[in-house]
DNA sequence: ACCTGAACACCGTTCAAGT
DNA sequence: ACCTGAACACCGTTCAAGT
């Protein structure tokens, strides 16, 4: 695999070298947190798979917290890379809206640890002064949300959803998902009583409720 | 304070010597958590503030992810009594529902950190086999599940919210009020772009998103 | 039954030193 | 500019021992 792009050399050795330690990082705790959580993402076993002390780290993420931020920053942009993809596909057909939050919820459910990661309390979360990745956070998670607002605006611009509020409407169908996710995440779907007792299998629930939302959205 | 109930034996010195150990550790890591996060909840900050040693929790606990759980199950009960209060108050009035919604938002803005631990992986996540709270946690959750979805019950014997399965408005309900009080707290309401964009100050985008929640469920 | 102090394993982070 | 190994402070947990 050739870097064509990024900040590093395009010369020979780097590219038969693989991709740059920061990369090999950032790939490392994306893959510690998807098997094991946060709590499995250790510093030291992060240096360990990207083939570095565990100190490396400290050369190219200010700590921690800040490695872990740009783990959620790649978790929004895949997330936003998907949904865009599923609006594109669905193009102005009338279940546009619909497929977009299939899409969501997709995401959210094969990547169950970075979406909790991603609405922690990181984007806050200024313990040691924030961080460089803070910024980048903030923008990756507004370019979310002005993907799925843009969803909503072209099905109102379509005739396909009733008028009102773009952004009130992106907010309210998105806190649903979420809502939705969260729950199916944490097994209150699974269980035999409580919010266990909605009726049909979690992915029987989630389809049905997903069409719940858009009917309400619906001119 | 008498204690009147509960398993501590009711003698004069009992009484004078306050709350028993395990009611202090509940006390002490509940209010640890408030002021500092989950990070700032340490056995032995935990232990000190109880004026005991830092290994005499696991007298009281299986390890502190059991007494994080035990924190949350107080902190599901507290919401669920707060949520059934405000339900009795409204009585059958036709925003009863709109004041059962505010309650549980007003709760988790005033505990946020206690909210967030009550929708963390705790329900599910079973590292050292579960532990002792993990059960009462479930029925703590179903419990508030249960008052929610009496509430919408009631307002449709009324005749105030439209008919439909009461299982699926309570879950709909709670997932949009989960959303947004997880995008108030993580601040994506703050800022000026993306999500920052909804027009009006925090308090004012609640207000109003929780009556369009409503009105879509009205009759 | 409840508690304690010492000890162990593990982790984030710092720093002087290397190339 | 990037990396390393040693060291430090802190934490969860175990355990033998105390009352």
């Amino acid at each position: 695999m050739i870097a064509a792009h990024g900040p590093e050399p395009v010369d020979a050795a780097a590219a038969e070298a693989g991709p740059p330690t920061r990369e090999r990082l950032l790939e490392a705790a994306w893959d510690l947190l998807g098997e094991g959580g946060p709590e499995a993402v250790t510093l030291r076993e992060v240096g360990r798979r990207a083939g570095v002390s565990r100190t490396a780290p400290y050369r190219h993420f200010q700590d921690k917290e800040d490695l872990l931020r740009a783990v959620a920053v790649r978790s929004f942009d895949l997330l936003r890379a998907r949904v865009a993809a599923a609006g594109r596909a669905a193009g102005d057909t009338p279940g546009a809206v619909r497929e977009v939050c299939r899409s969501y919820i997709a995401f959210a459910l094969e990547n169950p640890q970075q979406y909790r990661l991603m609405f922690g309390d990181w984007v806050l979360s200024q313990k040691h002064g924030d961080g460089p990745q803070a910024a980048a956070l903030r923008t990756a998670a507004e370019r979310l949300f002005d993907t799925a607002a843009e969803s909503i605006d072209q099905g109102q611009r379509e005739g396909a959803l009733r008028p009102g509020d773009p952004t009130d409407f992106t907010l309210l169908t998105w806190s649903t998902l979420h809502g939705l996710v969260t729950f199916t995440l944490s097994a209150h779907l699974h269980a035999d009583s409580g919010a266990g007792r909605v009726r049909g299998e979690p992915e029987e629930v989630l389809s049905r409720l997903v069409d719940e939302v858009v009917r309400g959205l619906r001119a």
